[in-house]
DNA sequence: GTTAGCACTCAACTCGAAGGAGTGCTAACA
DNA sequence: TGTTAGCACTCCTTCGAGTTGAGTGCTAAC
């Protein structure tokens, strides 16, 4: 059977329909509110193909229809190409540059949440492909180091680095120039095993340190310890009863609260993404099983060169797609000009 | 009309009863289960006389009773001085002693949310009485220093400092000597006006980049902007219906996540701390609207000299207070012994 | 191909009866 | 005087029956 115009007219009424009320959809609603002109009986004969080709289905033999995970994805796929999506005016909306990256994401986070009544997510940039823009080995006392690393963005890591044997002041003073002059600019992808090498010949005494201290700046920098990802509005999911039911939210609130898989969602977002920055998971879809009766929509975003991270809106299916991804457009763009100034 | 022995007797019953079980009690259940041998009639007068004396209530006419936060109180009350409450063997306990204070927050979280049951969070330790061990300004570029500064118990605070005039390499050193020679063993609270004003003079040229420096050094140690309160367990909540029932949940978890109120009950806890360190909020008692319907029992801990924090444990009123505070003793204890290692 | 009409289905709601846990009160008992 | 047995009463809870109404599928006519 194949999906003519009057079956697509016919599935987005019923989607659309079933998006602002959260009821089943029945025909008579569907030949009432559309300009198809056509009876109720008509409209029956429709939608049992539809449901036959798998886009809707019945909660039960007397009820309307609702759309079918299938059926969400043919309406979003559609949308997506139909228009660009237009900007959304955001409520509240107050994005300063901010030195600490952290209250900026909490920020947007915050602001996204409130927008949509959704429960939002982001995650701070990665870091992989950033460029060290400044290293400093200072002595904290006679056994231990601290490492200072600066990397593009202004984003500040510290480590505390064990030492065995003593390091004199004039050694220590050398030490940071031969690791700045060496590493500044580079990427924690191109610190290789090559450049590690060298840097421990030209340490000479101190070569066994220089291992130590390349550890501990890759630690600095990739941060995988605990994928940084900030939450807001996660009591929004009680909103929408189909997410709530039968003990569902404790599973949702805690995926919220632990965050570890949240990272796996995000990950595979950074990964797939086609190109727009925008992602619809329904369903499914999302590689996190609490997660099977929402949607999810993502957005990467970038701040700067390879700052990239990602943003993620969690609702119930019937999430007002349109306006989500308007959302997320906006604040892409927002963010964008925040740092373009940079 | 007097709190006899016998009627402590019978409202303990009723309490423990309760705090098993959950619903209701009848006055037939505490005559057959405890060694008062007295029928359940006598009981019931008995139980007429709790009720009047307000310390315990009837949900409706013919129900059982349950207990009122003044039989509550009374119960954890007697309970504290009874006996010293011995520590409880903690399962998967694992604490290491982290470089990172926020790994080890979140450890304790999670270890005492899976241990009880309930929610649980922890406040980072204030450090307006610690003493600053190191301070290193750097220049990142010619308009931006960075400042590093560490406390005692190796926290580590960072803040991006913009410049109005450059300054000489010679003169940051200077800056730097004088800096940590002058505030290092000082405590926040002891960096007054005064030592303030001493420095500017001392600096000279780069008077007014003292005064900058010493707002980000108070920036970075208090840390203030964002209590920072980790959280772990909160969908434990979701195992009593009291607490998530009518929508209740939302606001909870809402609470949870934003932290902010959180950091109010903190305060409180720290501030009226008797000694102990381990208080009982039950129901109104506590400064958060959300949490009426909730028992909260925090416990100070302490780490090194003047490292104060809070962990606080929030469940149902019926929650199981015996366990609860020997868990916190415990995990005081652990906290005591891990940092003794210093 | 479209539509009107009709029988049918099934969730949701209402209502009342039955069941049961527990109380308060009274009168008898030690 | 304190304790207890007994009984009537209350009120929540559960269950099933009946009702309603939205919506369907099917058929026959247009």
């Amino acid at each position: 059977m194949e999906l003519d115009e009057r079956k697509k007219k016919i599935l987005k009424a019923v989607i659309r329909n079933y998006l602002e009320t959260g009821e089943p959809v029945g025909s008579r609603t569907i030949s009432k509110y559309t300009d198809l002109n056509l009876s109720s009986a008509t409209i029956r004969n429709e939608m049992a193909d539809l449901e036959e080709m798998g886009y809707i289905l019945q909660p039960h033999t007397s009820a309307g229809r609702i759309p079918s995970d299938q059926g969400y994805r043919f309406y979003v796929d559609t949308m997506m190409e139909e228009k660009d999506r237009e900007f959304v005016e955001l409520k509240e909306m107050l994005l300063e540059r901010q030195d600490k990256m952290e209250t900026l994401l909490k920020q947007v986070a915050k602001v996204v949440a409130q927008n949509t009544q959704y429960a939002a997510m982001i995650s701070a940039p990665s870091m992989h492909r950033n460029k060290v823009k400044f290293i400093q080995l200072s002595r904290l006392n006679p056994e231990q180091l601290l490492a200072v690393i600066v990397v593009e963005g202004n984003v500040i890591k510290n480590n505390i680095i064990p030492i065995a044997d003593e390091i004199s002041d004039e050694n220590l003073l050398k030490l940071n120039i031969l690791l700045n002059t060496q590493l500044n600019g580079l990427t924690m992808e191109e610190i290789n095993l090559g450049i590690i090498a060298a840097l421990k010949q030209q340490a000479g005494v101190h070569g066994s340190l220089i291992g130590e201290v390349i550890d501990a700046v890759g630690d600095a920098i990739k941060a995988d310890d605990d994928p940084e990802i900030y939450t807001s509005g996660t009591n929004n999911i009680f909103r929408y009863p189909e997410l709530t039911d039968n003990g569902k939210a404790s599973e949702l609130v805690g995926t919220f609260e632990e965050k570890q898989q949240l990272g796996s969602l995000i990950q595979e977002s950074l990964e797939t993404d086609p190109g727009t920055g925008i992602q619809v998971y329904i369903g499914d879809e999302a590689p996190i099983k609490s997660m099977k009766d929402c949607s999810v929509v993502t957005a990467t975003y970038e701040l700067g060169e390879g700052m990239k991270g990602t943003i993620g809106i969690v609702g119930p299916k019937r999430m007002d797609y349109d306006k989500v991804i308007g959302t997320l457009r906006t604040i892409q763009s927002k963010l964008d000009e925040l740092y373009k100034k940079e």
